[in-house]
DNA sequence: CTGAAAGCGCTTACAG
DNA sequence: CTGAAAGCGCTTACAG
């Protein structure tokens, strides 16, 4: 399916409306330093939608030296619900200033070229802050937008040990993804867990690798029984993890939460649904929403990047823990 | 953070290196048509690197007439791990012919003017191909690629629906989502639901409408037993749905699938570890991704828009249904 | 209020 | 093999 034919350009527009090409440009992005009379601007808008005509954003980056293109660099290759919400708002408010959002997914060393390829206004890096991700995000010339908080891959993390140590002086498990993509976060959370339970006196917490696939997280389980009595708590890298525990633990009947206890982190659409419904943690920062549209916006019309504040969370108690 | 500097450009590494701009363009781009010395291909080079030049795109772009973004354009709000996986092969090889993929996330009418703020070389159109999404992809004035099958948002329902019938004759429940962004899919699928059962002489299907709270589905469960008693099979309209649906038959006690038989669509990760493990459908087309990646570098490379075969699907039996 | 003209940073015929 | 120059389609001082 080809969608080509020859593209009409504003000189076209212009012949058509009997103006010129400099009217044009005036009329559809409504420079406020001119003023053109009703009767004109009238013309023109109706040539050019008669022809059809979208300007080609090349030539206007290249004339203006700025784009109109909002990227947001997302380092996991999934996008759940929640973070798809909070961009969806953020790309209504830019789309109001004449922008547009577009995202990168997968953080891979082969799309390193994009900035080759496409120079957005404003980039907001949705990514882990180590010296390497940031470095490539320099790579595009433009504001960099991030999450303020240096540790907020480990913030749910923190929030979960918070609950466990409070319910009591269980030993903690830690249970990891399997995924490869994931590892720098996962291991990063549990070095967070072991030093929880160092400064706290507990044992070194014992690490279940759970395996999305039913019958390898019962065997790991297993595994982990064979040296682990209950009661004990696991703390699970995410609602997933949790999920996927949660039905191990069913498939060797075990009780939730009187043997096992486990809470998850990210409070997923799914977290309530599970057998029995899952404790888990959510990231409520009240109107991180609001600063992210506000940052980026001041970005986009040259102003400075805002500040955001770092990440809050909540505890869902539900009844697995 | 600001990582804006005086940019680069191709004079100056032109400059750095003692040659002319247009040797420095016929280095970079490894412009077959020349024979260039190796020394003078080292110097440009050199001089590229020590002055970290990045060709700037929207200059390159209107010259050449011609950009290297291919564009995903995504109807649904979250990208699930399946989709990933396949755009990210179709992100590698495009990279490989010097090309970056971005994608575009929630199909909404705020983003419409995304064509003017963007001119990509290829859109990838994963939609539902109805008139008005159509027209809103050929505003890219590019070539698009869409999947080949026009009834793709269905094909996964009538296989549902086909595994369903040969179980035996049960009364048939569509179980439809509750999310507004997804009403069109879902009644789409529900008509195909009805339309099946016509054909095979069933009562029309009551619908159950589950929303992705347990207590509200709960609710609406108990609303439909009122007027539609067991054995009965509910068809949902994708996992997610099929996931809540089996929390509230384990919260009303109801045996699964003795009494009511269950079935989703997608096969996602979760599906396996519901309780009981779900019987589902999965999209299985041998070598989609490959014949979605020939296409869409065909389209890179001017050459036609290669058809892309249907969806094939396949039911994967586990315990509830 | 309107138009003729310059120029953004590249690529690519073209001449040497 | 290399370089001087044209030109992609816009926007925006500048002159009228």
């Amino acid at each position: 399916m080809r969608g080509e034919q020859r593209r009409v350009k504003s000189v076209d527009v212009a012949r058509e409306a009997g103006v010129s090409q400099a009217t044009v440009s005036y009329v559809l992005n409504n420079d406020p330093r001119q003023s053109i009379p009703e009767e004109t601007r009238a013309k023109v808008m109706e040539a050019a939608r008669k022809l059809g005509y979208q300007p080609y954003a090349p030539a206007r980056s290249l004339r203006s030296g700025k784009s109109k293109i909002v990227l947001v660099v997302w380092q996991e290759s999934v996008v759940e619900a929640a973070i798809s919400r909070m961009i969806e708002e953020l790309a209504a408010a830019v789309a109001k200033v004449g922008f547009s959002l577009v995202w990168q997914i997968g953080f891979s060393s082969e799309q390193e070229h994009l900035s080759a390829n496409l120079a957005p206004a404003v980039v907001v890096g949705l990514v882990d802050r180590t010296d390497a991700a940031l470095t490539s995000l320099q790579r595009f010339h433009a504001p960099i937008v991030t999450l303020g908080n240096h540790n907020w891959i480990n913030a749910g993390t923190r929030a979960q040990m918070a609950y466990l140590l409070q319910q009591g002086p269980r030993p903690i498990v830690y249970a990891a993804t399997e995924k490869p993509q994931l590892q720098h976060f996962s291991r990063s959370r549990q070095e967070a867990v072991q030093q929880i339970c160092h400064e706290h006196g507990l044992p070194e917490p014992r690490v279940l690798t759970v395996s999305q696939t039913r019958e390898k997280a019962r065997q790991a389980l297993e595994d982990l029984l064979a040296v682990q009595s209950p009661p004990f708590a696991i703390c699970a890298y995410n609602d997933d993890v949790a999920f996927a525990t949660l039905a191990a633990l069913s498939d060797l009947n075990i009780a939730v939460p009187e043997a096992v206890s486990v809470i998850g982190v990210d409070n997923t659409m799914i977290a309530e649904l599970s057998i029995p419904p899952l404790t888990t943690i959510g990231i409520e920062t009240p109107n991180l929403t609001e600063h992210l549209i506000a940052s980026v916006l001041s970005a986009c019309q040259g102003g400075p990047v805002l500040e955001i504040g770092p990440l809050q969370t909540k505890v869902v108690v539900r009844a697995s823990a």
